[in-house]
Formats: structure tokens, C-alpha cells, sequence
DNA sequence: ACGACCATGTAAAACGTTACATGATTTA
DNA sequence: TAAATCATGTAACGTTTTACATGGTCGT
């Protein structure tokens, strides 16, 4: 498997963490991974037949006690000596493509008013993530009892808050200085700078 | 043209900014606008095929002083109101692909010390830029004199630096909870919480 | 049995990068 | 004039999404 494989590594990587199938892969990407990964159908399922093909990973017989019948991978030594290997190698930075910072930077072109809903909706989106990342953080067990995974999908979370909270405030700082509509604007008028 | 053609709208706007060649272009994104939009050659010169082709840019007369032809194009009138409609909508918001988010993540399987290097390779990274980011922004001028677009691009600015503040200080955070090097961890000390 | 959704999968198209080809102009 | 680099372009390839196909299972 060629390094840049990151589909590949990726759901091996999920694999690693608890055994799954194709779709279970997909709702756990959506529900919790979404923030800084997707892949798609057409994605997952071709990968899971490579990475059987190349033994990295295997089928699990499933306990299947009147249920569906739902076919579970889990990542064989050799599975995870590869994932441990790829995890070694600095990661690959994506190129950037923010819409949003385009279109910003193009503002002078843009119909009066335009980029502040925009800006609004941003913020708004991100708050709500924001909201949901801290309910998260608090339902964590204090006690250190927790999975060996723990402590990484909380440093992942504090990105998750710490990256949101920079961009409400810059959205703050953004509607201040193009004039949003009065409502708006008295809110945020303490974060300007 | 497609609304999610979003290659040759950026492109569009880049000559609606100042008229510019292919290789400008180029040239262009790699020296200003890398830290949030990235086109390659394979993109922008069939790109410009296509826009001259729907009349939305026209190639423009160069002056051609004994120097090098570069072939310039400028956006037509059509060209500036189907760029002032695509500004109107919501921009996509792309996939998110954290590579680094991802690798911690999956912390747990990496071999010992990897990922503290992966997150200063990182932070460093972060900090070249952010420090790039805080001289340009010394560097405009005071006087309001500038052009149209200054006050856009100074928002996206201020994005670029409090984003990568975030980063940075999340970096902080990661290495004292990671426990990295004494040498290294000592530095970072006074951002744990 | 019927509609709804679960689960897996695939083909086609869109998107993007890479690597190279070509020729022109500048510089030493 | 040779080397370097400027400037445009394209073909091949890999990746990713989209949209659909297929058939199973569940609730009623």
C-alpha cells in the first residue's frame, strides 16, 4: 500500500480502535470523526476489499444472535504494524481551500451585504459545534479509567474547542468591522479589537 | 458554468483583483494567497480556456515594452456580475482531511515519540507563519489611502493570525500533556492548564 | 405484504496533481 | 551559445463524490 493511501489508513485506523463494518464505518465517520474527517460510500467499501486483499485487515465472525447480519473488519498484526508504520511519517498537510476566505478576500465584488450573512452563518454553525464539543468534554468520566484511547480523542476535542472559540471571536471581530445591522452587532461589539 | 466549478471562480476573481497572466496567476496564489486557496497548473491554464471561452475574461492588449509576452486576461462585464452571484452564496465548506488530527487520534497505536514530533514539526511550522503574517500586517500602511480591497484583505489577514495563535498555543497544551522532552516541555510550561 | 430503512456495493463523472513537452527569452 | 528559467500547455494518473442498483430486514 503506497503511503499516501490515507483512505486506506484511515479506516484501518478506525479498525484499530474497535472493529466494524463498511457502514458502521460510515455512521461512526458522520457522528463523531466528521470534524476532521469524511470519507464516502464509494470510498469505504472498495478500501475494506483492499485491505482484506492485502491481509491488513480481516473479517470478524460476528456474534449474529438474530440480528443483521452486518460483516465486522478488525486489523490483523500485520494491519497494525503498517498503521503503526504510516503513523511514524509526518503528516500530510492538505492543501488549503477555504471558501469562505475566498470569497472574503474578494468582498469588494460582492453584492452589499452578502459576506456578513455569510460571516453570520459561520459563526452561527460554529457555536452550535462549539456548544455540542464542551457538553462532550463534560460527559468525559473524571476517573482515568477510561479506554488507552482516551487521553488522544481529548487532546483532538480541546482542538476541536480551542480552533472554534478563534473563529467565533474572529467572526466577532469580522461583522464589527463591516458594520453588521445594529441587533447584531451590540453583541459582538466587546470583542472588537 | 457550473456553480461549484470552484477553480475557475477563484480564478475569476483573482483577474478581478488586477489583470493578470496564467503564470501570474501561478505565481500569485504560491507567494500570497497560499494559506487558503492553492491551484495547480493543471487547473489554472485549461481554466482560462474555459472562461475566455464563455466570455467571462478577455485577453487583454499587453503593452509588450521589448519584455517577455505574458498573455493577460481581464474579466469581462459578464464576467464581474457572474462573479458578484457566486459571491452571494453560502461558500462550500470542504471535506475536512486533518491529517494531524487524525494521527493523534489514533495515538495509541503510534510508536513511542512520534507524535511529539509530528505536533512540533508543526507548531514550528505555525510559527514561521504566524510571524510572516504579524510583519505583513506591520507592513501596510496607515493611511487609509489603499486600495478597495485592503480592508478584505486585512480581515483575511487577521483570520490567518488568530487562527494560527490557536494552533500554536493548542500545540502548548499537547506537548506538557504528551510529556515531551524536559529540554522542550520546560518552554512550554507556562501554557498548560 | 408493504413501505421504510438498513447495508453493501459499483459505475461514471468530476476534480486535482504530477510530470512532462515545448519553445521562447534572458544571462553568463 | 549554453544554461537557466520563463511561460504555456497537456496527457496520464489517482482520488473523491454522486448517484444509483441491489437485496435484506424491520415494523405494522
Amino acid at each position: 500500500m503506497s503511503d499516501s493511501n490515507t483512505t486506506q489508513y484511515a479506516i484501518l485506523g478506525m479498525l484499530a480502535t474497535m472493529p466494524m463494518s463498511g457502514y458502521e464505518i460510515g455512521k461512526h465517520l458522520r457522528n463523531t470523526l466528521d470534524f476532521f474527517w469524511t470519507e464516502s460510500n464509494g470510498q469505504i467499501y472498495p478500501a475494506l476489499k483492499r485491505l482484506t486483499a492485502q491481509r491488513l485487515i480481516a473479517p470478524v465472525a460476528t456474534p449474529n444472535a438474530g440480528k443483521r447480519v452486518r460483516q465486522q473488519y478488525t486489523p490483523t498484526p500485520a494491519g497494525i504494524r503498517k498503521l503503526a508504520e504510516w503513523l511514524a511519517e509526518p503528516p500530510r498537510i492538505q492543501p488549503p481551500r477555504n471558501g469562505l476566505m475566498l470569497k472574503l478576500f474578494l468582498g469588494r465584488f460582492a453584492p452589499e451585504g452578502a459576506l456578513v450573512q455569510h460571516i453570520v452563518s459561520f459563526k452561527r454553525r460554529h457555536e452550535q459545534t462549539l456548544d455540542a464539543f464542551m457538553k462532550l468534554r463534560e460527559s468525559v468520566p473524571k476517573d482515568d479509567a477510561g479506554s488507552a484511547d482516551l487521553k488522544y480523542w481529548m487532546l483532538c476535542l480541546e482542538h476541536g474547542i480551542r480552533l472554534r472559540r478563534a473563529e467565533i471571536d474572529w467572526c466577532g471581530y469580522v461583522l464589527d468591522t463591516l458594520g453588521a445591522s445594529p441587533s447584531r452587532s451590540r453583541r459582538n461589539r466587546k470583542r472588537s479589537e
